[in-house]
DNA sequence: CTTGACCCTCTAGTGACTACAGGGTGCATA
DNA sequence: TATGCACCCTGTAGTCACTAGAGGGTCAAG
């Protein structure tokens, strides 16, 4: 079982290495052992927990939401209905957010095209932002 | 031309007092007038300001592209080139950001999709998130 | 024996607010 | 006149998920 430093944890799992002091800082990952001159020395456990944490990282999930899918993962023979519960609510967050987007786009889309490229009195993009143009 | 309270700019603008202030404080509204009480008076010209930031702020503009934007509505003889290439830029983000989102959705749809409801054990949730599941 | 890459702790910065704490002001009402 | 309440003031600290830096210690190679 080798030991890895937080530099070979953090090249593997495509993470910064004071990511990684701060994910410990905030208790989302355990204390490792440390070496005679006090470097953190981890393991296989700590690379799998570090890379479960980064995946659902990846996926959107916040960090108390990766923290409570930590906690479930743990509890092999419970349901998975806490789990289910956690990643279907994420999808509905990132839904919304796509439609909120999208509208965004197309206002935004609008107010470039409506531009006529000439002064900035003129201008269309202006004039959507200002408040009753004067006029 | 009558005075506003900072309360009656936030309602007419549909902006929190403290956000009103945070805006003077960094610079992106002029300080208002005192009255003798030393209360923030504020006038027509102070709100249409303040709407102008609010409609770009819902537009998604970051502060920054704010301020510069207001810089330029001012310039009103200027061409609007500017003004373009910044709405332009945003627009840009926000499509890749739809983008990104998007296959971020069906990324997690897929995974929930796998779950067939049983324990934590099995919960292909958790295995798509956990690296190399023992076994 | 020095260079450079790594490691350590602690603190502060990012964006765009938001939320107090601890006080002052202005107006209506009992 | 007192008192309550809504509003205003300043200043500081908290949010989220990191990121960057200061100021130092450790280790292997040349
Ligand atoms: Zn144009
Ligand atoms: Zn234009
Ligand atoms: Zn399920
Ligand atoms: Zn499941």
């Amino acid at each position: 079982m080798p030991r890895l430093t937080i530099g070979d944890l953090a090249k593997a799992t495509g993470t910064k290495v004071e990511t990684i002091r701060y994910y410990e800082r905030i208790g989302l990952l355990p204390e490792p052992g440390r070496t005679g001159s006090n470097y953190r020395s981890y393991d296989e456990e700590h690379l799998g927990r570090l890379s479960f944490v980064r995946r659902a990282r990846d996926l959107g999930f916040s960090l108390d939401q990766v923290r409570e899918l930590l906690g479930l993962a743990d509890q092999t023979d419970r349901s998975c209905e806490a789990v289910d519960a956690i990643a279907r609510q994420h999808l509905t967050e990132v839904e919304r957010k796509i439609v909120d987007l999208t509208a965004l786009r197309d206002e935004l889309a609008e107010v470039i095209e409506r531009c006529n490229h000439g002064t900035v009195a003129e201008c269309r993009i202006i004039a959507a932002l200002a408040p009753v143009p004067a006029g």
